[in-house]
DNA sequence: TATATATGGTCCGATATCGCACAAAATGGA
DNA sequence: TCCATTTTGTGCGATATCGGACCATATATA
């Protein structure tokens, strides 16, 4: 019989597996074909931290093997939406960099998202999702620095 | 530029896919070699809402397409996890049942996991991460009802 | 400096996911 | 009842994911 905390945790992840699944339909329902949801992560993530990360430096942020990460990638290139820059600073790895196609897509699909969220914001209490936001970035952090 | 609602669903929707990344890897440490997440899923979901539910059942369920929950349920059937029984009120789909094994394996990973839980319960404030758990609940129904 | 070890990225083969097409069985309407 | 439509599950081919092996480069150590 699990103890109280770690049945809270069980319960957490397992809701949040069920609303992962239910939220990347949602997001692919919107992507041009061709693009799947890990795609478009990348494209998010490097908007959020910032161009010019390398392939382990994502492959590490998702907790995803460095090979798909580099198939990912492979995709995103071939879409014409990053691009690979050589690392000045590291003769093995590479950069990888926005292209303004890329940046022009992202935006395109957040704004089709847009009446899909409104949608749903009309039928939930946005004030409980809000409150729970910093709790989940803060649960997000933890976990990150959590794994080694 | 996103209005506030979708902005928060956009932002929560963020937090849970990276969330979820970190949680599965945590459980896919402790599964046995030849399984992985979406095989304990299952079995979990059959112990949650009752055996005997049909391949369908499932694949909605978890908005996954019937191809792959085939698939799944394929590797849990070698693996002695569960069983399908023909199914008496509808000759073209099966039952899925639990085994023995199969719910002795979902008791050992879960037990194996405590460890895991009980040092991340050490570090992060699990008053908080409780009062979130029925918003999580209550947006999973609401996704799960809200899409047609 | 010379050598051993560690790290970044890719290739390759195995398994997973998924869309499409199909067969079997159920359902609905004339 | 008969037949069209819907629904369940599976086979198949294409793409995705991932572990293991490998090479190139960087870092640590003698």
């Amino acid at each position: 019989m699990p103890d109280q905390d770690t049945a809270v945790f069980f319960e957490v992840f397992n809701e949040i597996g069920i609303i992962e699944q239910l939220s990347r339909a949602l997001l692919e329902a919107r992507l041009p074909g061709g693009l799947i949801a890990p795609h478009f992560t990348v494209l998010n993530h490097l908007i959020r931290v910032g161009d010019g990360r390398t392939p382990m430096d994502m492959a590490r942020a998702f907790q995803v093997p460095k090979t798909s990460m580099t198939h990912t990638l492979k995709g995103l290139v071939s879409h014409g939406l990053v691009e690979f820059r050589s690392n000045p600073d590291d003769g093995r790895s590479k950069q990888v960099w926005l292209t303004d196609k890329g940046r022009a897509l992202r935006a395109a699909v957040i704004a089709d998202l847009g009446p899909d969220f409104e949608r749903l914001a009309a039928g939930f209490d946005m004030e409980r999702l809000a409150a729970i936001r910093p709790v989940l970035t803060d649960l997000r952090k933890y976990l990150d620095t959590a794994r080694d």
